[in-house]
DNA sequence: GCAATAGTGTCTGTAAGACAGTATATT
DNA sequence: AATATACTGTCTTACAGACACTATTGC
């Protein structure tokens, strides 16, 4: 049978989504040295929920995952990595996640949801976060000060920013959270945020100038009443390499 | 409601086992310098699959995993490590597929399935591999000369690798791959096997036991005309908490 | 000149990696 | 004695990490 054929009798004769399989996807957002988290709460709801849904019949995890993360930033090309699935009879079936996932009421959601965990990062002031018909709120919170969140949310956030402070050692993390040209202060900052920790200047410079996914412009940035730092950009080749195979930067 | 009624519920109304959602387990063998890799045959098909299975409702995805492994081997607390779902329409759902997954002929079985990846780790020479209803084979492979895989099954088996390769750097691996004592050469034998290439014996026996995951004891092992090795143990308070919190080895 | 930030060079200590000779068990 | 394997110490080099002064900009 062709492909498309048998999507559409997959479609017909069943559900437009997987069952018994969701995503979550712990939408990160920097800006200006903070990290946030792009959180909804559901209609009636008091707890908050990560960004999550449902892989369609007729795309990857992953496309379900840039889906997800598209519907709710209206952004593409977004850095995506997948970091946990996490499985467990009791992780969705109790009162709260029947109301919470409840998006579609019908017996399947009740059910137990093995979920993928996937995480997002995007510069925060590019994204007007837009929930569904069932948000009643989507906005972004601080990573230092969450509200109270859903069933195992909190478990999930805090598996992706262990998962996401291992990878910035490992993948180029960046040039989704910054401008296409910025500064070393800029770039040394977001790399202060996400690891929680100051980096000394000087060895950060030296070290991810050495990794050679950044190179110097000859344009500097106007920043006032002091020294204008110079501008850089990601190389496209070293970058792409990197994020392909991995990197070490041990900073 | 009760979890027992509801378990008891869900599996009367609909399936045992979830749908779409079904988990690879890549069993790694180790004896005497030699990594294999447990494979099954289903019955009519030439080529070879890993050790899969589906979740059962009242299960966890780790509890699922184990008990793959447990069917095939036989024994139970081996090394359990989740290390990537895979799904795409495309990667379940063709002639081989059907005939492979088809040990259920029912709908559900040829459709779009995200897989979990999982790998074990075990001591072969412990294990009679044991297929089931379906299985032609079951039998242990090298893992340098692996017989043609159904589906994706050579990217999972390749994933788990690297996988498995980083993982020997952040956790304790071999408690489950040697006897209960074993002598620095075994276990040195055992990291080049896993890392495919040659470690210097002073480092190494150096820096494994600076990690402080083994220690000695004051017992040798014989091996005919030579040097006696001492024997050594892992040590357990150790070896939970590096199990756990992840160690740094640098080998 | 002042205030604020950018930018960078050197030193030290640690440990990774290279390297080879001695010890021991058996026949 | 011969053989095969176990066992271990030192040196070099590289680099991580600590550290502080100079440069630039606008007012």
């Amino acid at each position: 049978m062709e492909n498309s054929n048998r999507f559409k009798d997959l479609i017909a004769s069943g559900h437009l989504y997987l069952q018994n399989i969701s995503i979550d996807n712990v939408i990160f957002g920097y800006h200006n040295k903070e990290l946030r988290v792009l959180l909804q709460r559901p209609q009636g709801i008091s707890m908050w929920a990560l960004s999550g849904g449902y892989i369609k019949r007729t795309e990857s995890i992953e496309d379900a995952a840039r889906r997800i993360a598209e519907e709710r930033t209206g952004l593409k090309n977004l850095f995506l990595k997948q970091f946990k699935a996490f499985g467990d009879p009791f992780r969705s079936g109790t009162k709260v996640s029947q109301e919470f996932e409840g998006k579609q009421v019908s017996n399947w959601t009740l059910d137990y949801f093995v979920t993928l965990g996937f995480y997002t990062l995007t510069e925060f002031e590019l994204v007007k976060p837009s929930g569904d018909f069932y948000t009643e709120e989507c906005t972004w919170w601080n990573i230092q000060s969450l509200p109270p969140l859903v069933l195992d949310h909190k478990v999930i956030v805090d598996a992706a920013m262990k998962a996401l402070r291992l990878h910035i050692y490992h993948y180029p993390i960046g040039y989704e959270l910054l401008s296409e040209k910025f500064t070393i202060p800029e770039i040394h900052a977001l790399y202060e945020t996400i690891l929680g920790k100051t980096l000394d200047s000087r060895n950060f410079t030296k070290k991810l100038l050495a990794t050679g996914i950044i190179k110097k412009t000859n344009k500097r940035r106007n920043i006032g009443p002091h020294r204008s730092p110079w501008l850089y950009v990601f190389d496209k080749v070293n970058y792409e390499n990197a994020l392909k195979e991995g990197m070490a930067l041990v900073i």
